[in-house]
RNA sequence: GUCUCAGUAGCUCAGCUGGAUAGAGCAGCCGCCUCCUAAGCGGCAGGUCGGAGGUUCAAUUCCUCUCUGGGACACCA
């Protein structure tokens, strides 16, 4: 619709420069939008203001030209000049009802482009360490992430969601050593479990499958593992210092390959569970990837040679250090300590590498918030690299904070103290949460509320959309067992010469989905199909609740239950973005 | 210190990517179920869009400065 009128206007311009009335060489982009006030027409263009400077004239004198110089049209019942110059354009009922036809041909495809079709991009999300399962902080990654991965979909990408295991480094060290000391608790072992090891249920949990598994094999007595350790934190000593040196024990007392057994079986546990977790929120990936494979694969070392022959690297105090400076970062970057041991950075590094390697054009990470002083560095890096860094698009979510009531509810993973992210699904249920996470924009605060979330009342907009479709269903079925049929032509005929505000309203709201699809899917700001779910929704309320469907009146009856099928095709395609159901009743 | 997000109705937030008279929900008040789901709808009331400059025919929207508040980061995984 806007492109057709774009076309007019185009062609009137076109005219109007070769018959001199305008000046040559003016290119102006041609905006049509559409208008807040029907008043106002169904769509308008500015473009004879933008014109008004380089034509030197006077922008309604401009609009009348163009108005005069557009090509017929057979799906404009008007044009009018308003204001300081708008032309304001009006549809024909007739022409407005042709987003129904597509939406019945389209069904569950309407909204989908092919913008992207050309595209293969990567999506990586909550990439959470697996040291523990997910809590609600990162419930607000995970749907932000699927959705905008879904919604790059419809828009014909190629997309792969990933996830990045940190399964190497201390935090997993501390896993192993908290199930470990669990373990042998449970093979009748009693001591003070260590500040700053993890403590949550799971662990025990974890350590019961070890012992089930494994009996008695990584068994030792307290005199043998606490002897001669340097002192807790509580004792007065530092619980870094302590945790490390029950990590090097640990290691001591079961030999490095029982260890990476006992390693693996926490690491499995959890990843495990996470990978379910996820699924029930309705998000599935086609890659986990371990971030310890790229030290085994070569990569780290093959990207730090890389970066080592293009001269970004350079020695200091027994440090290696990447040049990130010559890429507009604060400071230079240690990817290599002195030790021989490659940083966390490295492993992005090669993280990086390899996604570019694996053939995608672009490149999607959706950090927490928290990872915002990472972006800078990663770019310099995939620019030191040989890439270009406009291929990596990184979005940050901020967290969400826990509101119960209006009693904030704290979180740490180590202390064992948070709401998981399935206690959550079980209290809230899944709608509620995946859509709750995405009303608004990522990178803005958002306190989530638990009681709010749980409330099935009005409060909950999710509830709302949900009924509209309901609604309609409800009405399609009572159709379905009463003595009447459905007839679409007569429907569309009839809505086609409807001159009724609601109608005109609902049809101009199903033609602008597609593009807020596509607006959402350029910007990844999945939002924007929450807020226009909500308009709809609202629209169709108002609408239902002054018009009834199942009337004797044949034509009414056709071209209401007709609109209200179309609207319900568009609720459940929008809210299947959002990785939301459309019940048939509630 | 650096970066980042926000400031719009009493509260929570939209504002369609610069347009015409700034919108919802909640809270308050008044209405609507002999009728397909009242988890709904209509109405009333409520505003110096934090402040000051700038760009523009046009600024809540873009730029600069400033005030207030939230958050993150500072050779660590």
């Amino acid at each position: 619709m806007k492109q057709h009128i774009t076309g007019l206007i185009q062609a009137a311009l076109d005219t109007l420069v070769q018959n001199g009335s305008l000046p040559k060489g003016i290119s102006p982009s041609i905006m049509v939008e559409n208008t807040r006030d029907k008043s106002h027409g169904d769509l308008a263009s500015n473009i004879a203001m933008t014109l008004a400077k380089p034509a030197r004239r006077n922008p309604r004198e401009i609009a009348t030209l163009i108005t005069q110089a557009l090509p017929a049209s057979d799906i404009l019942s008007k044009t009018e000049i308003a204001g300081p110059g708008f032309i304001n354009f009006f549809i024909t009922s007739a022409s407005a009802t042709k987003v129904l036809e597509d939406i019945f041909e389209q069904t569950t495809e309407f909204g989908c482009s092919t913008e992207l079709s050309a595209e293969k991009i990567q999506v990586e999300f909550v990439s959470a360490n697996p040291t523990g399962p997910l809590h609600v902080g990162h419930g607000r990654g995970a749907a932000y992430g699927a959705t905008v991965a879904d919604i790059l979909a419809a828009n014909g990408a190629q997309v792969s969601r990933e996830y990045y295991v940190n399964d190497a480094g201390r935090q997993m060290d501390i896993l192993a050593v908290s199930v470990w000391l669990r373990y042998l608790e449970q093979c009748g072992a009693s001591f003070v479990f260590p500040a700053n090891a993890y403590k949550g249920q799971y662990v025990y949990d974890i350590a019961e499958q070890v012992k089930a598994q494994y009996s008695d094999k990584f068994s030792f007595s307290s005199e043998q593992v606490f002897a001669e350790l340097p002192l807790d934190e509580p004792q007065g000593g530092d619980k870094e210092r302590y945790i490390d040196a029950v990590i090097a024990r640990c290691r001591q007392l079961l030999g490095e390959t029982a260890f990476q057994e006992l390693f693996q079986v926490g690491l499995t546990a959890i990843r495990d569970d996470i990978r379910d977790d996820l699924s029930g929120f309705g998000i599935d990936y086609q890659e986990w990837f371990s971030e310890r494979s790229l030290t085994s694969t070569g990569d780290v070392d093959k990207a730090l040679n890389r970066l080592q022959e293009n001269g970004n690297l350079y020695e200091k105090e027994g440090n290696i250090w990447f040049k990130s400076t010559d890429f507009g970062d604060d400071k230079d970057r240690v990817v290599k300590r002195a030790n021989g041991a490659t940083t966390y950075f490295a492993s992005d590094i090669a993280y990086h590498m390899n996604k570019f390697d694996r053939g995608f054009d672009k490149v999607v990470n959706i950090w927490g918030a928290d990872h915002h002083g990472y972006i800078t560095r990663v770019k310099a890096a995939i620019q030191a690299l040989g890439y270009d860094p406009q291929r990596l698009t990184v979005k940050l979510v901020q967290f969400a904070i826990l509101y119960r009531g209006s009693e904030r509810v704290q979180m740490s993973t180590r202390s064992g103290s948070f709401v998981t992210l399935r206690e959550l699904r079980g209290e809230v249920g899944k709608d509620a949460c995946r859509f709750f996470y995405v009303t608004r924009k990522a990178d803005n605060h958002m306190d989530f509320d638990l009681e709010l979330a749980k409330s099935q009342s009005k409060d909950n907009p999710v509830y709302y959309i949900q009924y509209a479709h309901a609604r309609i269903c409800s009405v399609l079925s009572k159709l379905n067992d009463s003595e009447w049929q459905l007839d679409l032509a007569t429907g569309l005929r009839v809505l086609g010469d409807s001159t009724d505000d609601a109608e005109k309203a609902l049809l101009n709201q199903l033609a602008r989905y597609p593009e807020t699809i596509k607006n959402a899917a350029t910007n990844y700001e999945p939002h924007l199909v929450a807020n226009y779910l909500k308009e709809l929704a609202s629209e169709f309320h108002t609408y239902y609740n002054s018009n009834k469907m199942l009337i004797e009146d044949a034509e009414l009856r056709n071209a209401r239950i007709t609109l209200s099928t179309g609207v319900k095709q568009v609720l459940a395609n929008g809210l299947s973005l959002l990785g939301v159901d459309a019940p048939q009743r509630m």
